[in-house]
DNA sequence: AATTATTACTTTTGATTCGCAAGCAAATAT
DNA sequence: ATATTTGCTTGCGAATCAAAAGTAATAATT
């Protein structure tokens, strides 16, 4: 039993509201730092999601779902909650529609910016006879010519594109 | 129909083999680098048998069985084989005893090591808040104070142990 | 003002990946 | 000759991913 309380209602009556803490899933594996990054990390969908917001720009619900890599609602739903629940993003409301919410990298998110960019670098060295399909961008080889630079200037990007 | 082959046999018979090729899964989601290494890397082992590999200096099936990550002996045999097939990995036998195997990392694995490297800084310094076990260590402080070199320490330890 | 479309989900059902436990063949140790 | 070890495979179940349909709130259209 996690949390309880009692509603008093009228008529000699009461809610009792218990929330019971079960098959709590055991969160990290080990006490490894590469193993718990991985824990959190370590799926289908976290990075991609975090590289749309860092690389494409996406920051809407419909912009993820509309990307090339094609994730379900549900999946993306639970990964934004999931990527919210450790601080990766923050959402806030569209300033002038109720209905769309904005999703953008916190400063912990940004930070992840070196790990993107080294699996981009990687990829594009080692994947091409796996993946022959693979572009070429004008953004690559700027990764590997000037790597702390280009790190800088995307986190610099989106921070300025995240309208406070 | 993928495969086929006719082997025959006595007594005018033969026995025919074909392999079908059926539900073969889309390796790939996109043409993007980082969904691509994430196509491969983004599961909850990959990286982190890797880690072993570099940093805990593990070889050996058992060596993996006993880390402190507790992998399933089934999860390892396939992640193994996926490991070799994307070329990241290698097997040989063990010099003198027949039912050990030992594994590798290839040059191709071993350029995991700045993904690898970053993934311990982030964590070291983005989820002490969520996993407060986990350890501190004098490499991550050589990590974070100089990481290039301890990059190409952890690459160069690792090919010394790989005799060949 | 009523109707239709959009957004960000939730729910249901099914597919895939992960995990546990038991079993197996080859090789080594006793 | 027997027991143990190694690196798996298999069967079954749990967890994660995915597709499709549904939902409520909001915006756009008529």
């Amino acid at each position: 039993m996690a949390f309880e309380k009692q509603v008093i209602l009228k008529n000699n009556c009461f809610l009792q509201v218990i929330l019971y803490q079960v098959n709590m899933k055991q969160e990290f594996r080990c006490d490894c730092p590469v193993t718990s990054a991985l824990d959190v990390l370590g799926d289908k969908w976290m990075l991609v999601i975090i590289k749309q917001m860092l690389i494409e720009e996406k920051q809407t619900f419909k912009d993820f779902i509309e990307s090339d890599e094609a994730i379900s609602t549900n999946i993306l739903s639970s990964k934004l909650k999931c990527l919210e629940h450790y601080g990766l993003i923050q959402r806030k409301n569209h300033p002038t529609n109720k209905k769309t919410k904005l999703y953008h990298l916190t400063e912990k998110g940004l930070s992840l910016t070196p790990t993107i960019v080294e699996l981009a670098i990687w990829s594009d060295q080692n994947l091409r006879e796996h993946n022959p399909i693979m572009r070429e961008s004008d953004e690559l080889e700027l990764m590997k010519t000037s790597k702390a630079e280009f790190i800088e200037r995307l986190k610099k990007g989106h921070r300025e594109n995240w309208l406070e």
